[in-house]
DNA sequence: CAAATTCACTTGGAAATTCCAAGTGAATTT
DNA sequence: AAATTCACTTGGAATTTCCAAGTGAATTTG
């Protein structure tokens, strides 16, 4: 991985600088990204039109744009569906996987400091009683 | 705080959801927010000035916008600076400071998964070593 | 103590991104 | 064979971001 660029299939992505937080936000530094990932770890969609029904409403060409990026930034890959070969696969790749914890202390904070959704709640207290376990858990669901 | 609504001072945050991750977004999702909560939070920055020049290159416009919207969600206050009356002092709310485990659990995913300035993997070494002893260092570096 | 500078912004306009609705072609179902 | 599903693309309007310049209050300088 480049320290200044990432270029994947006519998409590109700029690192503005060497901050480990600025790279981030270069990749994932926008309103809908996390979700997809969300929607991955989370909920088990795995199809485009899995994403775009998603809940919040994301637009389809905003869709498609996210997740070329999010495929250049090496967070998610395309796959043949089992189902029909119409469909696509997209899966977390390891690096992709490896954002549950970030995902996991995002949940917290916010569960914190929000009014969120029930389920949140009770997967917070889950988290209380025993984060590595969670975090596990959520690893081992992706394989 | 409301579930889905959010204003302060002219500024408003729309929640599109009651999802922890979608609301977190809501107020943090783009390419600046958490770079002045990094500035705050590590570089001792806390003016408008210190923002401006703080590495990255943000605009000006687009920095008012962005203060005015971390102040709108709760992350961060304006204060009367000590040294001079032309200055505004700005800081993270207990909010604000509850996110450093997020910053902390991004830099270690970040430095995993891309080329790093060699402060912040010596940072990640320190985690490794002690991870809840840096976060509480964190804390009481802003009391 | 008047003038220059610092400081935290605002303003105006161009560029980029996002939103929205409609359309496309390959694969699948009816 | 026709209709539907699926993963997109396209075109255009709305919003956000970028960029340069300007503003007024507080502070420093000559």
């Amino acid at each position: 991985m480049n320290l200044y660029f990432c270029v994947v299939k006519k998409k590109e992505i700029h690192f503005r600088s060497d901050c480990p937080i600025g790279k981030t936000l270069d990749i994932l530094g926008d309103k809908w990204s996390l979700l997809i990932v969300r929607d991955l770890v989370f909920k088990g969609k795995n199809t485009y039109g899995d994403f775009l029904n998603g809940g919040e409403g994301i637009t389809t060409s905003v869709l498609a744009d996210k997740l070329a990026l999010l495929e250049c930034g090496g967070i998610i890959s395309k796959g043949t569906h089992p189902e029909s070969k119409a469909k696509i696969l997209y899966s977390l790749t390891p690096k992709g996987i490896d954002l549950i914890p970030v995902l996991v202390e995002v949940i917290e904070w916010s569960e914190k400091h929000h009014e969120v959704h029930p389920f949140a709640t009770s997967f917070v207290k889950q988290l209380k009683k025993d984060k590595a376990g969670v975090i596990k858990m959520l690893r081992q669901s992706l394989k």
